[in-house]
DNA sequence: TAGATTGTTAATCGATTAACAATC
DNA sequence: TAGATTGTTAATCGATTAACAATC
């Protein structure tokens, strides 16, 4: 359905525009320019306009964008109009914060399953779910067919995981721990490493 | 003293290089190859020595580069030799979370403040620290010198505290909250928003 | 020496920007 | 109508890759 041949750093803008438009539709807002969307992302209005046209004709000629409209276009596009399931592998502090997160509610996810390998976290609740064995990943999360899942366990264990929650089905993968992962084709993997985001900036120090 | 026009895209990579380096000279290896390098990061040969010599010759031909010389070499680069201390805003989960995170200490970061705003925290413990008043963000973060801070607050408050970490001097900032903050020219700021990462994936769903 | 791999140049590829006709 | 802004084309800019001489 979508055109097969958007470039993938059109798709990894997509998300700023969404959170942006979300903003400002709470916000109360009807109408903006790419002018305007742009100077708020800190992007050009001519890269905002030529990014939307990969997937369609949102605005209109001396007026912009419908706000509403355009959010629940991006909604549609990235496919997060219904939340989606995650399970998240890792009990621990971030386990935990991630657990607790409200902002993933109303943008398109809900973590609904818990693992992580310690016994003496299995079978305890965090949150609203009891923690389930990780050596179960493949089972039940192919059961209840999920294709995301967040891994916060440490870096030794990540692979390991990895290739469990592949064999489940799982197909984008969001992971905080800190190594490089291998996955087959067609299988998603996106990094979180604090530390790295913060050696980007140290360079400029 | 680092060369000047070094694209940020070649700067970004070279965390990731840090990183697999560090876990290479922790296994005992030697020496490695771009071509090996490449394969465990996902990046082509090419551009691994390509990013490299815009910052020196660090690779033996025929053999490759010397693990534990070039990680030194990337350290220094990136100005990660020290520990630097950072400061924390926002004592929630998430804070809780970073604040026990060990993945700092020996990868250049050590966080040594830590505030809140919530009259129920501050003066209480997280960890080692006793949580400071936001209000106190300008005068402690200046008088400490602190030039990098993490912002885990909820996306009302994360403007307001950026301002105050801006006019206390720091020049990099790792945003957790999901909103595009404005800084001057000169303060860095990267962000990290795990639905932005899972929406860059439920596209190709 | 033969084999391997670097550092670098030039070619290719792709992304961003500028400009403007169309049109609301 | 006049003013504003889109969608799109073409030009520019920049990044990646291929190729290879240098050399360990």
């Amino acid at each position: 359905m979508p055109a097969k041949d958007v470039p993938d750093i059109v798709v990894s803008r997509l998300p700023l525009y969404l959170r942006a438009l979300s903003f400002l539709a709470e916000e109360g807002l009807q109408v903006i320019s790419s002018k305007e969307l742009g100077h708020k992302l800190g992007i050009s209005p001519a890269q905002i306009r030529k990014d939307l046209s990969h997937f369609g004709e949102f605005g209109k000629q001396g007026t912009g964008y419908n706000i509403q409209y355009l959010r629940d276009q991006l909604r549609r596009i990235l496919k997060v109009t219904e939340e989606r399931e995650v399970a998240l592998v890792g009990a621990g502090d971030l386990g935990r914060a991630l657990m607790h997160y409200g902002g993933f509610a109303g943008r398109g996810f809900r973590i609904s399953l818990v693992f992580d390998n310690n016994p003496q976290k299995i079978g305890q609740k965090m949150g609203p779910f009891e923690i389930l064995d990780s050596e179960s990943i493949e089972t039940i999360v192919a059961d209840r067919g999920i294709e995301i899942a967040i891994v916060a366990v440490p870096a030794e264990a990540a692979q390991e995981v990895v290739d469990a929650l592949v064999r489940a089905g799982v197909k984008a993968i969001l992971n905080y721990a800190p190594i490089t992962v291998k996955v087959p084709e067609g299988v998603h993997v996106q990094y979180i490493d604090p530390v790295i985001h913060l050696q980007r900036m140290t360079y400029y120090l």
